[in-house]
DNA sequence: CCTTGACCTCAAGTTGGCTTGAGGTCGTAG
DNA sequence: CTACGACCTCAAGCCAACTTGAGGTCAAGG
């Protein structure tokens, strides 16, 4: 429980698998928190990976940094209309998506060479 | 069918509700067809209206722009492979996203104020 | 006659999420 | 001694998809 548990960006970089450029740059956006500094070098908490990790996987979901560090920050609960929101636009992306689906399927059984030039694309 | 059916660009934009510098972009990317000049101004073929819609539909389900000039032009039916893959994409973040909504829905019943505090965030 | 509006070009700016590069400090290993 | 690796800073670069700005042409209208 010394300080020897905190950890040089290196290690947290590779324990969480993003660059060393990346923890720098999460730390200046203020989305991890300011390193202590120790002879001028980062020393971070082990908390920090569990908290990059956090980040990474919802980036992959589709937030975006400054809204996963609301989401992190977050006493009021408003990380419920955030993620119904990301719901909401990915649920409909889908359902875009879908359409496109049947559409350019149709437009292949109407046998026009390239989708540029189907009347189902150039006329609607 | 003169060639006073030909669009100039704001009336391209108007049709289609981006801006005219927009139109001109997509002119320039090539990811809808050079227009033809009438004293240096461009004329758009009408099919354009469509062809723009189609590329902001294909947008919104998530296409970039030079994907989406893959798919119009697509004559080996390669467009299949791209709708697909983007299906995945999608299918795999709305299951991220679920896996975050209940993660944060046990950090809420965990009754620690903020989720950056949480150990379910802070070790993982 | 002069302004307004629609159009033109070309260059540069914007945002997000990083990376890259130049130039410097340490401490340890050969 | 010197080279290496890990770290540092600060500035600039990169990509996508546009927007903005400066400066110019041209026709119609008050």
């Amino acid at each position: 429980m010394s300080s020897t548990d905190l950890l040089p960006i290196g290690e947290v970089a590779k324990n969480t698998g993003i660059s060393v450029s990346a923890v720098r740059y999460y730390e200046e956006i203020g989305v991890i928190s300011s390193a202590t500094r120790v002879g001028g070098k980062r020393r971070f908490d082990p908390a920090t990976i569990g908290r990059v990790s956090f980040i990474r996987r919802a980036q992959e979901a589709g937030f975006s940094l400054e809204e996963i560090g609301t989401i992190l920050d977050d006493e009021t609960g408003i990380w419920r209309v955030l993620v119904d929101d990301k719901l909401i636009e990915l649920t409909e992306r889908k359902d875009r998506l879908e359409t496109m689906i049947s559409m350019l399927a149709e437009i292949r059984e109407c046998g026009c060479g390239a989708v540029a030039a189907c009347p189902l694309v150039t006329t609607s």
